[in-house]
RNA sequence: GGGAGUGUAGCGAAGUCUGGCUAAACGCGACGGACUGUAACUCCGUUCCUUCGGGUUCGUAGGUUCGAAUCCUACCGCUCCCA
């Protein structure tokens, strides 16, 4: 199977510009591809894993994998279809650009990765320069019908967005020059801007140069909700913002209609291993193996062996153990992933220790939940609103561990 | 610049003509509970705050009235049409 066939099995693919002439050039020898992502938060989500995970396949079957932080752009702004962005202040891009660029690392590691940020060459254009050199071979017409331009044109777009498309036309063409890049991957949203860059690169290195572009089609799951959300939450790669246990779990939740599409496209299993779980799904869809396998595999890949384990090692103890029991270190090995909040060794009225806590948004909410028998204190279920907590009667005094629900835990410390 | 609309709870959307029965229908989402496989489906409950007496809401600020989301005035935002 070669690279283009693997991404089809794998429901990777929605569009290509020159199929027969990417693989051509793929098998001519070593060439380079690259995923464009622009500094808008302080950490990549799983959004951002859907082309990367594409990138990485480039990479495992043999091609160079650049990367480009997008220091230049991401103070432009890429147009989204509905409203006009607000810019990020340097401070905060520069925030950004340098947690995304370690996450980045992270998961490609050094061989055969370049990592760049389009600042280098975009911060140091002139205006007269880009007229010159890139505005002339831009028309207006064209880029007036690129989609996302397009659906703008009625509710307004600023001239600086406009002008986004052309700069990651540059963007492609910078990467073709230097570093032997002929592919741009990307979401198939960006359908339009690679082929921006693909025609700057024939007009600046004729007909000839080979560059093309590659989609991947809108993830979305089995009831057609965008992918990559967890109750309205981002899944963030930061384990600081999304906790590896977290993380861990947002898989192995998954419906049994989309897991074998997600270990298609989120894993580097093979094709007789996916069709193994799939036929387990089948057999004993109770068992879940196919999910967990999947929450292995991700959580590896973002975070590594020792937080797969440790992410089974609490969901063994939050699902099935008897939290009461444990002691006060290894309530503070296995719950250092859970969302925590800072107590007070006083003892407390259960409504008020919730809603400080940020447990419960209001003491309406805590009250109700106490009374369905939704909060479980220490392995205690309260029922009671006139309850008071005491945090010196389980773990040495330092914890007080709230369960809301039956799966949401947080972790009261005492200081 | 001229004209026509429109702004209601997290979102969508009724209610406005014909003021009180409206803390405000309904849908979605969210949160709990039951069921289950830590699933899906389904079902039930909750969804402004509260010391459970009440308090504060319908773009903002005033006004009319015993009483205003509903009527009046000004302002602000958004949309469309014309120039």
């Amino acid at each position: 199977m070669n690279f283009i066939e693997e991404l089809k099995w794998r429901g990777a693919l929605n569009q290509v510009t020159d199929e027969a002439g990417l693989l051509e050039a793929m098998a001519d020898g070593k060439m380079g591809a690259y995923v464009g992502t622009d500094p808008t938060a302080d950490s990549l989500h799983l959004g951002h894993l859907i082309p990367f995970m594409v990138l990485k396949r480039f990479q495992n079957a043999g091609g160079k994998a650049v990367i480009i932080i997008g220091g230049a752009t991401g103070a432009i702004g890429d147009p989204r279809p509905t409203t006009e962005r607000k810019l990020l202040t340097q401070e905060q891009l520069a925030e950004n650009e340098k947690g995304i660029t370690a996450q980045v690392t992270r998961l490609f590691g050094d061989n055969d990765t370049r990592i760049v940020n389009n600042n280098d060459w975009l911060g140091k254009l002139t205006l007269t320069d880009f007229l010159r050199d890139y505005g002339k071979l831009f028309s207006i017409n064209v880029m007036l019908k690129k989609d996302v331009v397009a659906s703008r044109l009625e509710t307004g777009i600023s001239f600086t967005e406009f002008t986004y498309q052309v700069l990651q036309g540059i963007d492609f063409h910078e990467l073709w020059r230097r570093e032997d890049v002929k592919l741009q991957i990307g979401g198939s949203d960006q359908w339009g801007n690679i082929t921006s860059g693909i025609d700057l690169i024939h007009s600046l290195e004729g007909n000839a140069a080979k560059a093309f572009g590659l989609t991947i089609p809108l993830m979305t799951d089995s009831t057609g909700k965008k992918f990559g959300k967890s109750e309205g939450n981002a899944i963030w790669l930061d384990p600081e913002k999304t906790s590896p246990y977290t993380f861990y779990q947002f898989w192995l939740n998954q419906n049994d209609a989309d897991v074998v599409k997600y270990l298609k496209y989120f894993t580097f299993l093979t094709i007789e291993e996916i069709d193994t779980l799939a036929k387990e799904i089948d057999i004993n869809p109770g068992a879940r193996e196919a999910q967990r396998r999947l929450a292995q595999e991700v959580t590896k890949f973002v975070h590594g062996q020792a937080a797969v384990d440790a992410a089974e090692q609490l969901s063994k103890s939050l699902f099935s153990g008897d939290v009461a029991t444990l002691s006060s270190a290894q309530i503070a090995d296995a719950f250092g992933g859970v969302p925590s909040f800072d107590i007070t060794a006083e003892s407390k009225n259960i409504i008020d220790f919730l809603v400080d806590g940020g447990v419960e948004q209001s003491k309406r909410q805590a009250r109700e939940d106490v009374n369905n028998g939704a909060i479980t204190i220490n392995g205690e279920k309260i029922t009671d609103v006139a309850t008071e907590i005491a945090p010196t009667t389980h773990y040495d005094g330092k914890f007080v561990l709230v369960r809301r629900g039956k799966k949401k835990y947080f972790l009261g410390k005492v200081q």
